[in-house]
DNA sequence: TATGAATGAGAATTCATTCAT
DNA sequence: GATGAATGAATTCTCATTCAT
């Protein structure tokens, strides 16, 4: 049958368990991020994921093990994108910068990331907390910022006493907060922040903030 | 009865209505704050404000009259927050730092604030947009920047070139961020955020990042 | 209006949450005693209570809530039934008899405290032990038994070394199991036991039985 | 594969699909005798035959087929278990209080059995009814009891005129009832029935009684 | 003989809201 | 001005069962 013609190409296959898991978790993701938890419906999610609302059951057990399923395919989905960083390669200045604007396209890219975390912290980091396979998340870039600092600070170009953590907590502030606070802010500073233009030069600001923080003059 | 008696001072009931009200609207804020919209519960915010569900419709109309006016009246207290600023009295650099500090001192005190601005960067601003009095929430302190950064350009302490929105955002992102992610980062690095020590270490290390970022050398 | 018309009498008053609640507990014990916890349905109580689901739970938070509620008025039935029992006005065997009467009546009139208290032991008395107005529902009984056997015993017509608690049981023993396996042992045996005739003479050869046990000769 | 070669010894396969079987039928039966029909779940009657649920239906058709099926092995064990009586050996009373003994002691080593009739009950024996194979379960019981009354009666140690059908079911009622009803009465008597002495005792009790009733003096 | 994937229908429960006094 | 009773429409979740291999 059609089915098993190799060279058509399956629009949608049936009994392929991975494919209906990772499609309900794709359009799960979407839901959540753009609701929230209590505001996302799982007859929208069905839809999305051209399945029904049953199988969410079927796969997830609940909509509390899907809304978890989905923080943890986000925190894990950052930490790969994380593990292809290479800062090594660069002088300390073009390597700080080149970090920057990976972290600020990674959020930029993926806006459930954002929507997820804000949900996730509007519930106090409840489900995040009770999920087993974080906490080594963050750690391996902070380690990287460590190392760079250093070596910034060898070659003369980084000043003595920076936490890398805190410098992490910056750069993501200065990503995070401008996409994750776009809607209310373009509605009181009467910008469209999205604006492509605007992005860059919120990101090059930034990105000149940053430099001169850790700046040795 | 007695309770209509003309005669009697009305001790107690004419504020009731008032006080009333405003013990909805806390209940209602603190509720919104940690649980956004959706997730909020009429029952729990009649509740917490020692009234009855009914008593929510019978003043504020509907769940999404009362989330407005929670919102309004967010709004509306840090604007009048920003009011009592006196940036002028001060030399330029601290007229800065004390700027930061006041805008990262009202997110400390208003935690529903930044849960309900959350909240509403989930909902996509929806409800913000649709309400009548914001716009003008922003620009006043824009402009106070603004004029600040020209003042020490004149000074001779501030550089050239700086966008007062850019600025505000940047101060603002510092802030906010570190607060309203605090969950979650807490979870991911292990340190407790909300720690004084910690916040105040933070507070200090953006201020000097702030100050870099303008400063002439 | 009609409503306050004191010679009408109101089929069905709205607004009378006591009538309400009583015409869903009593449609609950009908459902929950004919097909048990699991079987019963919301939709076919609230029907025959002319009400709707919702308001099962109104009152009564879940399913689990209202059968308990159904148990407990279960027992206060019974309870209210033992009460008004006088025994000590009759010579001690026809007050004997007339107890087992009494108790045998009780079931046969009350088929939905059988089928209760069927499930109940179905569910191995979980929700009653869960209860807390028991304990002392059949002791008051036993109590009575307690007397009437001494006063029996000094009469000349009683045996002695009878213990109260077992004769309850017997009585109830005879009376119940009749009742509550009518349908099998009706297939079984081939008889329908709970014809008129059938139930009399069952109650004849029993109170027999019970008086032989419990006479001196 | 080694599985399908014709000339190794069939050590496993062959008795498997009826193990399987067995396995569900058991496991079934605790789950009707504790659940009821509606209460039953295939989830846990597949776990504890540790089979999946496919396997329920591959052998029973439906959850009422498998219900049936649990039934009428139940009561096929009593019947079998009957059959083993030998009454005629010994003396008229001492075989009644023997058949006493047999019936109690049957219910008390097959509580799924007084579960399942339980359960039947509350279903109005409804698939009992239907099942083809019942009807003459008692009644080779019942014929053995009317020739017991019989002897005992020519021998003057019993009565005239009593009723086998009678006399089986106060039998059966003073086993039944007690452990059928033991949670809810050892909730409302406060003493814990399924105690071994206290079950004795009941038992001693309740053959005096059975003897008293018939014997001619 | 066996099994994992899938499903439709229905069940319990919740939610925001209105009615009637 | 205030309140208890009532409700319709979802929403989450469960259950017995069948499909496809």
């Amino acid at each position: 049958m059609t089915a098993s013609d190799p060279d058509v190409a399956p629009a949608r296959r049936p009994r392929d368990a991975q494919a209906t898991r990772a499609r309900i978790l794709r359009a799960a993701s979407q839901e959540f991020a753009r609701l929230g938890f209590a505001g996302a419906r799982g007859e929208r999610i069905a839809q999305r994921a051209r399945s029904s609302e049953r199988m969410l059951y079927y796969y997830y057990g609940s909509k509390e093990g899907l809304y978890r399923a989905v923080l943890e395919a986000a925190y894990l989905g950052l930490r790969q994108a994380e593990r292809t960083l290479e800062l090594d390669a660069l002088a300390p200045q073009a390597a700080l910068a080149h970090f920057c604007r990976f972290v600020w396209r990674f959020y930029a890219e993926h806006p459930e990331f954002i929507g997820l975390v804000n949900a996730e912290n509007l519930a106090q980091a409840r489900h995040l907390r009770r999920s087993g396979q974080l906490a080594e998340l963050a750690l391996p870039v902070v380690e990287q910022l460590r190392a760079l600092l250093a070596r910034g600070l060898a070659a003369g170009v980084f000043r003595a006493g920076i936490d890398p953590v805190e410098l992490y907590i910056a750069v993501a502030s200065l990503g995070y907060f401008y996409l994750s606070n776009a809607h209310t802010l373009s509605a009181v500073l009467g910008r469209n922040l999205k604006d492509p233009p605007q992005l860059e030069s919120h990101w090059a600001a930034s990105e000149d903030m940053i430099l001169r923080f850790v700046s040795a003059r």
